[in-house]
DNA sequence: GCCAACGTTGGC
DNA sequence: GCCAACGTTGGC
């Protein structure tokens, strides 16, 4: 659902591996994103290099983005509505949570008069891209891995942002490496 | 602060 | 396109 535009990448990008190279008083957390394929894919990532994670209208999604999702942070990337519906890659954080700005935008399908820039109400991340994997995870894959059952994918549904285990986090990137 | 109505998500 | 699940809104 999150629709999106491209953001310049490279100091963002910089802070990040900064950020990852500081050595690890914090362990690195893993997150699942949900967009619409048809509205923004693992390719228009790839394209696009980074974007803004904008358009999330859910209050536990907003207080990831807002308060969780740290950079360099890894994301699987999962594209609703696909053919076949399952995780096609990773993203990485490069920008931790700030205010929407299609929030503010009268002319924005996520305008939302509620949200002032002096209280904003929706936050969203930046994320870049990392990688697409040969072949989608399918749902209906994940949901045959016991190791996955836990999952916040098969738990939570409608959750547009959710956390992932590391355990997990592994083994649905190895999957989606096999070709 | 309850809860029915409403709207959205997202698989099928 | 259908509709179940479920989050949000708003009347009271």
């Amino acid at each position: 659902m999150e629709g999106n535009r491209a953001r310049f990448g490279t100091a963002v990008r910089q802070k990040a591996e900064e950020a990852m190279g500081q050595g690890g008083t914090v362990a690195k957390n893993y997150w699942l994103v949900k967009s619409e394929e048809d509205v923004y894919s693992i390719r228009d990532l790839a394209r696009d290099g980074v974007t803004g994670w904008e358009g999330v209208r859910n209050y536990e999604a907003r207080n990831l983005l807002r308060d969780r999702m740290k950079v360099g942070d890894e994301v699987l990337f999962y594209h609703s509505n696909g053919r076949p519906p399952g995780v096609a890659g990773i993203a990485r954080v490069v920008r931790e949570g700030y205010p929407d700005p299609t929030a503010f935008d009268a002319a924005s399908p996520y305008f939302d008069p509620r949200s002032r820039p002096e209280n904003p109400r929706w936050f969203q991340v930046d994320l870049a891209f990392v990688e697409a994997f040969p072949r989608i995870v399918g749902l209906d894959e994940i949901r045959g891995v016991p190791q996955l059952a836990g999952m916040a994918l098969l738990r939570r549904p409608r959750l547009s942002v959710q956390p992932v285990s590391p355990e997990e986090f592994r083994l649905v990137v190895e999957m989606g490496r096999k070709g």
